[in-house]
DNA sequence: CTAAATCTTAACCTTTTCTTAACCATTTTC
DNA sequence: GAAAATGGTTAAGAAAAGGTTAAGATTTAG
């Protein structure tokens, strides 16, 4: 389940866009002015950020020069070349202009969280002798099947994308909570985690996943 | 040097975009029809493919569904919903409508780019034959592995962010602690940096943590 | 509606990490 | 040069985090 935050002062531009976001199945973080988008930004990490560009106090400017890594699509009725030109340059990845039609701000909402996660891979993830099948509840270990529970396979799927690089415990909950469920906590997880270790250290011996001490998850090197 | 397809059988148009490029130092490579583009698509890699929708023989959709590892920025004077939509949840990443601004469109290019390079480019912190492995929270000292905890992690990177700068204890001691942890006091904090000594000296027997005396801590010039 | 599968909770254990504190070394101050 | 302050090292115990298990709750499928 997809993060999205959207900073915007107008309050019915910024609910119609909540609400249409929220029909979608993302999770959706408000912020009204420039300081409290900052905030968020602090202690949350999301997946994508609608900007307006005239916010109250800090504006728009500034925060894109201020995210590093996540994806920023420009919300703003500054129709004028210069202004796209100046926030795609300093680290916006799209531009629209208002009034926007729906339909089009979702697609590109779509192309910037593909980016992200190139979820729309048909392969099946592949790491060592392990294999992810597209039906979301089997795994091969050395060729031979095992059967996963939906969360079981929705860890690994996330652990097999990100392959080396280490998921933190709050991240990975994230992205697999769904709409209905905000999902398990960290001791859930844990349990999880034990669970698809024992499932394959039934079929081979051997550790896939490995624990970072105070930090998260990774597939072994 | 970018690689960058132009797909556009409108010769004017094609020229003009190609002249542009070319004065951005891309290096262009032309396609003026689908099954030009798809020939060069198999012998080349690109960086970026810029795309008209109709033309001759096949019509870019096709081309949008087949390429699968290279971004696209569609070109088109189709300016309905519909039709953007429909290319961006297909898989190009963007879509400007023709008559298009110049700056708009190097602007945009510059931004498909610019994702090209992070998905790749990881930059982790380096000084000396000191790197810190940003990804899986690893430091490497003379190429070898050398495994932190969370919170020597976190003072090195403090350290190697500042460079040449005397960080304080204090500052240190803000820098490192988290939203829960109001973490260590200055007695802590000596352990920690001891620690660090102790394991990067095990590899390499150099000095890297400066102490100020009375002050804090730098890397060492 | 019932039975099976799945998930969460909680207890208990193991391992790793952090803090504390004692002791020694070095620098500064008087 | 002695006393005081700061830094360094070490080891032990506390605290935090991860791992395992089983029981009860919840969800799903038939």
């Amino acid at each position: 389940m997809y993060k999205i935050l959207i900073v915007e002062d107008d309050i019915s531009i910024h609910n119609v866009i909540e609400e249409l976001l929220k029909k979608q199945n993302y999770k959706i973080y408000n912020a009204y002015s420039g300081t409290e988008a900052l905030l968020l930004l602090e202690k949350e990490e999301f997946d994508l950020i609608l900007l307006d560009l005239m916010l109250p106090a800090i504006n728009g400017e500034e925060i894109i020069e201020k995210v590093k890594d996540t994806p920023i699509i420009v919300l703003s009725a500054k129709i004028s070349p210069e202004d796209k030109v100046k926030c795609l340059k300093t680290g916006a990845n799209d531009y629209i202009t208002k009034p926007f039609v729906a339909s089009e701000l979702l697609a590109r909402i779509e192309v910037q969280l593909r980016q992200k996660n190139k979820n729309n891979i048909k392969e099946n993830l592949k790491y060592k002798d392990l294999e992810l099948l597209n039906d979301n509840h089997t795994l091969c270990v050395s060729n031979e099947k095992v059967s996963l529970t939906r969360t079981e396979y929705a860890i690994l799927k996330q652990l097999l994308l990100n392959q080396s690089q280490i998921i933190s415990k709050n991240r990975l909950l994230d992205l697999i909570s769904t709409d209905t469920d905000d999902c398990c906590d960290e001791n859930s997880l844990k349990v999880h985690i034990s669970n698809i270790r024992r499932k394959t250290k039934k079929v081979k011996d051997e550790n896939y996943i490995e624990s970072v001490w105070g930090i998260g998850f990774k597939m072994y090197d």
